[in-house]
DNA sequence: CAAATAGTGTCTTTCAGACAATATTGT
DNA sequence: ACAATATTGTCTGAAAGACACTATTTG
């Protein structure tokens, strides 16, 4: 680590990056958290983030402190950036700027362990909002809860939460967790199917279910649903 | 201007702010633009920013900015941040992280003279978007637009754009000159109407126009408009 | 067969959009 | 009277939501 020497008619300020990874697990959407090693708020459980690098994109620094603090070995399906925090009484070492990104990760079984081993945890978003947070974390986890809620409405970002191949009725699942109430399954069905270009058929079924087994679908070319679909 | 000198093992960055203040003059969106003074693209337009100051809140930063920079009397209507650009290259004196803002402001007269003079103009959105503009601020220009079009949707921002009392015709010409197409008068007029505490009656009409006098009416408390006004 | 899930059909209500019709002003 | 703008009315088609119904699987 090296130490850089610094001259300036104004302040510096340390930039970090924040990531609030979201998942569904158990039918509950879930944020990855770790728990803080070091000096302000040690001990607690925070959102995963750190400084950017000298020569290193915002997104990219946002990729490679998720891969460092926790060990993750799948990129994010979906990553963008919710905003930026800078409230001069956010960090007391210094001031700081955090620009803070959203990801999702499909549910499905894979690695958590981290580099620093148990230190990385998904936990229920629910909870986690109930109890106090490090820094403006709280803040931050909410707006981007809801960035995810309205962007269901109209982008195919509920694909994101589930795997490659997947059937209507866990897409329906991943609105009605995130959104927290039921959708009619015929009505949501009928509308999947008409919105242009967000599902595509793979021709196969999913089988092993408790019904009739279900058509599988991949992500369709849309970047814009038309008509939405509305909370 | 006191010099600061700073020891880290973290690359110090500076941060700025950069406000893309919106206006509707003569039937055309305009954007409020500065003559760079100094060093790195000096003489060129850009849009007004600075760097945020040791304990200053980044809002607060680009509403100093904005009064510093271009001697304006008038608190934006509306104030919200766009996102932050930090590509590494972005420019070349060092590494500087934009927070962007998007502020709106009604047409009506009102002074524009700067602390420099002549060095803040208003200029035509479509027009500014045509030529080649210093650091990123082509992509943030286009952000802020995009982003206006969108709210304009399903928040009451469409008001920020024109006067405290304001007819449904005014109103009706911002959504026009905004996305760029005709609206139909009749359609929009019950539309606004029905959309729940978007404006209410100030009991008053204006005269003076070319056909019969129109209701004044005020903003509603409304933040979310239901159902919206599709695009 | 019962339970469970997938998928389709039908009906009602709401709303967007086209467009006609009426209202009220200035020239 | 005519032009211009405001405001209301009418009709058609698309889509949302409630809900009944059919289809296909497992236990």
């Amino acid at each position: 680590m090296t130490v850089v020497e610094y001259r300036s008619a104004f302040p510096p300020v340390y930039v970090t990056v924040d990531i609030v990874l979201l998942t569904i697990r158990d039918d509950q959407l879930h944020v990855l958290m770790i728990k803080r090693g070091s000096k302000p708020w040690r001990g607690w459980w925070a959102l995963p983030g750190g400084f950017i690098r000298q020569y290193e994109d915002l997104a990219a620094a946002a990729r490679r402190e998720l891969v460092e603090e926790t060990g993750l070995m799948v990129e994010p399906v979906h990553l963008e950036q919710l905003g930026s925090f800078g409230a001069p009484s956010r960090d007391p070492r210094a001031r700081t700027v955090s620009v803070a990104y959203l990801g999702i990760l499909p549910g499905l079984p894979f690695p958590t362990a981290g580099t620093d081993a148990t230190s990385a945890e998904w936990r229920p978003v629910e909870e986690v909002l109930d109890r106090r947070m490090p820094f403006d974390h709280h803040t931050i986890l909410s707006s981007a809860v809801e960035r995810a809620r309205g962007k269901l409405e109209y982008t195919p970002i509920a694909t994101s939460f589930v795997g490659n191949a997947f059937t209507i009725g866990e897409l329906r699942r991943v609105y009605e967790i995130v959104w927290g109430r039921p959708l009619d399954p015929g009505n949501f069905h009928r509308k999947l199917r008409s919105a242009a270009d967000f599902i595509e058929s793979t021709g196969t079924t999913r089988e092993g279910g408790r019904g009739r087994p279900a058509s599988l679908y991949r992500r369709g070319s849309a970047t814009v649903l038309n008509p939405p679909i509305l909370r």
